[in-house]
DNA sequence: GGTATGATACTTTTT
DNA sequence: GTATCATACC
């Protein structure tokens, strides 16, 4: 950071009128200036990797609110993560001061949730009508629940998976299909059940006072239609509205977006000119090239028919790439012109060609991850800081080896990903009381600590109290209280029963007293025995679960002293009084809030950081000095899901176009031989991405330690001499063959034989967990081999790998 | 009702 | 490699 820039954030803060419109536009190109200034039209900015899209954004609203007058109150900027929300509201405070606060700079979850917890209460449900205190299930909360109703509904849960069906309902809630349509549109006896699930789960959900993260849009969008009015309050709000990571949007983000900044036609109809609310301004930026969430309902066409969308649309190409050097960009646009069908686009840099591309062709895993920890070393000597690599791979399991080595050569590092803080059991079931407490009909909640710790009321109990509540019609947690009148319940486990309402009255007595989140916390792990269970074990692990749970009793005495701290504080609530520091607003900002904290900040000046491993999709939005892309092997990257469906692997080519243009300087590409995926070894053929760049490029490599392997002779084999060129890494692949199948053959072995594969044949009907019910087209293999062919009807026919695999389980 | 054991499946994932 | 689940036992 220079002298100069330094000294401007020192400046006092900015004075009411803003800073000066040079200034605004200071430093940027011809089409950032036009993005920045346009008024009017939607606009579309399509936004290159590291063409500076979130400066343009940033100016932007600076730009609206200084020189066009608008008014802060009434900008909506929805982005994909908390943390960039928080980032962005920092920088455009620093453009225009403390009156941006009242923005509402959130991602779509946020935005709704707080338009939900103010209108729901117009929406019906059994027996009345919906709290604002509402309960926000997870992943997690959401497969315990369909667990719970493949139980009630009877079906097998092999047939049925509850992965398998919220993929399904997922689906469905991004198309804003409700339950009722699903129903109706159900055309045989296998979607019909599906809709059944899909009814009972969302029944379940409303008698829990709780949505999922689907029904957070999905709810908004259907309150919008059935109340105009309210929608009418939330379009004279927003006059302005911004989405960053367009490509990413799913088609309810985009009705709720169209609901907002499009002309409705129902309101000329029906209201004089001078009443109608005009529509609001819309500016929408991403990059369909960066398009990496297909598999989770982002719909690209979203961004590609944006003109289409909005007719009077005006579109600005951002090409010029002020992150990484020529060389780096020529990979990345060799990489991604091999997609159809994309619109033409080319990042173009001035930085000039830099260093080479550095490849590496491993042995195996373990290898290749010797090859990261050395080359980091020796960059490292060279005058580099830890904190400018990062490790890139496509899937976490991947990452055990480098933390391996890493931890080997006391190189420290840091893991973005994998199991989060959030995720963890002891943090899940201290929230899980705390959710209970603050909203009792959250069954979920209130089932998962039951018993937790141990008190005696087992599956038994669980199971009377259950059919109770089902046949009063009352809820779980009703139920509990009147235990006295179920039938069948043991005395043992009614006095149980007893003794954990009387504990839940007693907290909750404190909930009603407004009493601050950290103290109910603390309160609640102290008197539920919780803390007392770990603290008698004698597993390690429970040493750990104590240290997470004072880490969460910590991030709530923070939340609860100053609310409007933390990554997705909203200071417009904080001034108007909206958050608390009490319960429900604790809930709130831990369910919205991934752990974004994980990621190191730039390191300046003396901090040297540490090395950073990451999945390709954690990467994306962000930038290092150096990049290893790791495991380029067919199988693993592209994934072996995605091998052979054109749409799919397209999406992976995109992922390795993100993984590239991630890199500043310099980008090392390394692929293994041999590699073993769970359990047995597996020999990969090279990437196909590799064969995507220019091959100029690419510097390929070798180490000491790969020669002297490929000279030993029950490793060589007959299949040709080691050594000679390593120009094309197929090549070198082909020699290791036999190394490859040695291993292989001694690991099998040492393990019991693989399990065939039943007789899967075209016209059988499977269910698979991310597709949901396919119909066979056609399979090819052998005993413990086979692909499959398959069509997941609005999903398309894909194409899969199966190793061993049951066909019911698939 | 609780616990130890073994078998089994699962490895993209922001909210 | 590991988390979850079913089962058999106490």
């Amino acid at each position: 950071m220079s002298e100069l820039t330094e000294t401007l954030f020192e400046t006092p803060r900015p004075t009411p009128s803003g800073p000066s419109a040079d200034a605004l536009l200071e430093g940027l190109n011809e089409p950032q200036r036009a993005a920045v200034v346009h008024a009017g039209a939607p606009l579309l900015v399509v936004a290159g990797a590291g063409s500076g899209k979130t400066r343009v954004l940033t100016r932007r609203i600076a730009w609206t609110i200084s020189e066009r007058k608008a008014h802060p109150g009434s900008i909506l900027a929805i982005t994909f993560t908390n943390k960039a929300a928080a980032e962005m509201k920092e920088r455009v405070e620093e453009l225009v001061g403390r009156r941006a606060r009242i923005m509402w700079v959130s991602t779509f979850h946020s935005a709704c949730v707080r338009i939900l917890r103010k209108e729901i209460g117009a929406l019906e449900r059994e027996g009345g009508t919906w709290k604002s205190n509402f309960s926000i299930y997870d992943a997690q909360d959401q497969k315990r629940l369909m667990t719970l109703v493949v139980q009630d509904l009877d079906l097998d849960p092999k047939r049925y998976q509850p992965g398998a069906l919220l993929h399904w309902v997922s689906n469905h809630k991004n198309e804003l299909r409700d339950a009722e349509q699903a129903t109706a549109e159900a055309r045989n006896k296998l979607e019909e059940t599906y809709a059944a699930a899909y009814t009972l789960y969302q029944r379940r959900l409303r008698e829990a006072n709780a949505l999922d993260f689907d029904d957070l849009i999905m709810t908004t969008v259907h309150l919008f239609d059935a109340f105009p009015e309210i929608k009418e309050t939330y379009r004279r709000r927003f006059r302005h509205v911004l989405v960053d990571e367009y490509q990413d949007t799913n088609h309810a983000q985009y009705a709720l977006i169209h609901s907002l900044c499009a002309d409705p036609l129902e309101q000329e109809a029906t209201r004089p000119e001078g009443e109608r609310v005009p529509p609001a301004e819309l500016m929408v930026v991403g990059d369909a090239d960066q398009s990496i969430y297909a598999f989770r309902g982002a719909n690209i066409r979203n961004i590609l028919d944006f003109e289409e969308d909005f007719p009077d649309a005006t579109t600005i190409l951002l090409e010029q790439n002020y992150r990484s050097t020529q060389t780096i960009l020529t990979a990345a646009n060799g990489i991604i012109g091999h997609n159809k069908g994309r619109k033409p686009k080319r990042l173009w840099s001035d930085a000039g060609d830099g260093e080479r591309i550095v490849g590496y062709v491993a042995d195996d895993e373990h290898d290749e991850a010797r090859f990261v920890s050395g080359e980091i070393d020796t960059l490292v000597d060279g005058g580099a800081k830890p904190g400018d690599v990062a490790v890139f791979y496509r899937t976490n399991a991947q990452s055990r080896v480098f933390e391996e080595i890493f931890i080997r050569t006391g190189q420290p590092y840091k893991v973005v990903g994998g199991v989060r803080f959030y995720e963890r059991r002891e943090v899940r079931d201290a929230l899980a009381y705390l959710r209970m407490l603050a909203n009792p009909e959250d069954q979920v909640s209130l089932r998962r600590i039951l018993n937790t710790p141990k008190r005696g009321i087992g599956d038994r109990a669980v199971a009377c109290v259950a059919a109770y509540a089902e046949r009063e019609r009352i809820s779980f947690w009703a139920a509990l209280q009147r235990a006295e009148e179920a039938p069948g319940l043991a005395t043992r486990s009614l006095s149980c029963i007893r003794g954990f309402v009387d504990l839940v009255q007693e907290l909750q007595s404190m909930v009603d007293a407004g009493e601050r989140a950290d103290v109910v916390l603390e309160t609640t792990l102290e008197r539920s025995g919780y803390l007392a269970s770990l603290e008698e074990s004698d597993d390690p692990q429970d040493a750990t679960r104590l240290e997470n749970l004072a880490e969460l009793v910590a991030v709530a005495r923070e939340f609860a002293e100053d609310p409007q701290a933390g990554p997705s504080a909203d200071p417009a609530d904080v001034d108007a009084g909206l958050v608390e520091p009490g319960l429900t607003d604790f809930l709130e900002r831990v369910a919205l809030v991934a752990d974004t904290d994980q990621i190191p900040d730039d390191p300046d000046g003396e901090d040297v950081g540490v090395v950073t491993l990451m999945t390709l999709h954690t990467a994306k939005g962000l930038e290092f000095p150096i990049v290893f892309l790791t495991g380029l092997e067919d199988g693993v990257f592209p994934h072996s899901r995605a091998l052979g469906d054109q749409t799919e692997l397209e999406e992976e080519r995109r992922l390795a176009y993100v993984g590239v243009t991630r890199s500043r300087e310099r980008l090392y590409l390394s692929r293994a031989v041999v590699r073993s995926a769970w359990g047995a070894p597996s020999h990969n053929p090279a990437s196909r991405f590799l064969d995507e760049m220019p091959v100029d490029l690419v510097d390929w490599r070798r180490t000491e330690a790969a020669q002297t392997r490929w000279s030993r002779p029950d490793l060589s084999g007959s299949l040709g001499a080691p050594g000679g060129g390593l120009g094309s890494p197929t090549a070198s692949g082909r020699r290791n063959f036999s190394a490859a199948a040695a291993r292989a053959d001694a690991a099998s072995k040492s393990r019991k034989p693989a399990r065939a594969i039943p007789s899967l044949t075209a016209g059988d009907r499977v269910t698979h967990d991310s597709f949901g019910l396919g119909t066979v087209v056609s399979v090819e293999g052998e005993a413990d081999r086979a692909v499959a062919s398959i069509d997941f009807g609005s999903d398309g026919v894909k194409r899969l790998l199966l190793r061993y695999a049951p066909v019911e389980k698939l």
